[in-house]
DNA sequence: AGCTAGGGTTCGGAATCCGAACCCAAGGGG
DNA sequence: CCCCTTGGGTTCGGATTCCGAACCCTAGCT
């Protein structure tokens, strides 16, 4: 695996990771994913400034992996609420979970369990070969530079 | 699905987030997985400052995910090399990859292409039961806050 | 009329980031 | 033997970003 240099602005890794790689951005999209959906609620959940907050939000909204939508609750108010976009990154999250789990547990276990609702069972992420169907690692993949 | 907070010290996704979160990492892990290896093909493949890189180098040999060492060239020389925990964050780059190439992939297609080395053919990234092997996506999930 | 709640905006100081310059050790050339 | 180059860093000051606290605005409630 020899050293390989990419333009940064076409490779689709650095894309989504300058914008996953925000400070507050991976925390604020696991709260979209337990259900969080008001300012006040991300607020509070996650202990972030109120002004970096309004930011974020806004970020995600420009990128359309979250949408604002106004409901009637007993006056209107705002919900922010994944968008597909949105939902699709479940299994970056997943991964880093499962990531978590094997190598920054806490000794006193996660702090949340996930199942399949229909069957109970624990979640697995894959990487896996789209012909053959392996499972795959880094070792297994060859890298092709384009153009 | 319910508003639900959960302590980040024990979330096993905001503890690899906290670190991956931060400006660099994500991109510096991608290089890793592209086979750099020294100080200065880092430095010169990614643009980044000296003293930063030094720094989130620093930061992933401590957390275990690359490994600093010496080798013979014409003199001796550092490598940073991903360790098997760094290894495992296939996944979640992989996760990143996919997700990039549906939503931010620019007009003149992905700069590079993955394949399995010995089919040939693409990489993909499922979540999915861990009993019934059904792949899942959020909404399929259940989430049970502990203690 | 005044109080409260949700959802923000606006500061100024504190923490980061960054580029450029500097440091150091070991070959290599003259 | 002296100077130059290369890899791998460190140091420094200025430019950005972050953050907490305070403030703003609108509707309903009492």
């Amino acid at each position: 695996m020899a050293h390989v240099k990419v333009a940064d602005e076409l490779c689709t890794v650095s894309l989504p990771a300058a914008l996953l790689g925000e400070r507050w951005t991976l925390l604020l999209l696991r709260q979209a994913f337990l259900g969080t959906r008001r300012f006040e609620d991300f607020q509070s959940a996650m202990d972030i400034s109120r002004s970096v907050l309004t930011e974020r939000l806004g970020t995600l909204v420009e990128e359309g992996i979250l949408r604002r939508e106004a409901y009637k609750d007993v006056r209107t108010r705002y919900e922010y609420r994944l968008t597909e976009k949105g939902l699709d990154l479940y299994p970056v999250l997943m991964a880093l979970r499962k990531w978590g789990d094997r190598w920054m547990a806490p000794a006193e276990g996660p702090s949340f369990d996930l199942h399949h609702r229909s069957c109970g069972g624990g979640i697995g992420v894959h990487v896996a070969c789209d012909e053959c169907s392996a499972e795959l690692t880094a070792r297994d993949v060859r890298v092709t530079p384009l153009r």
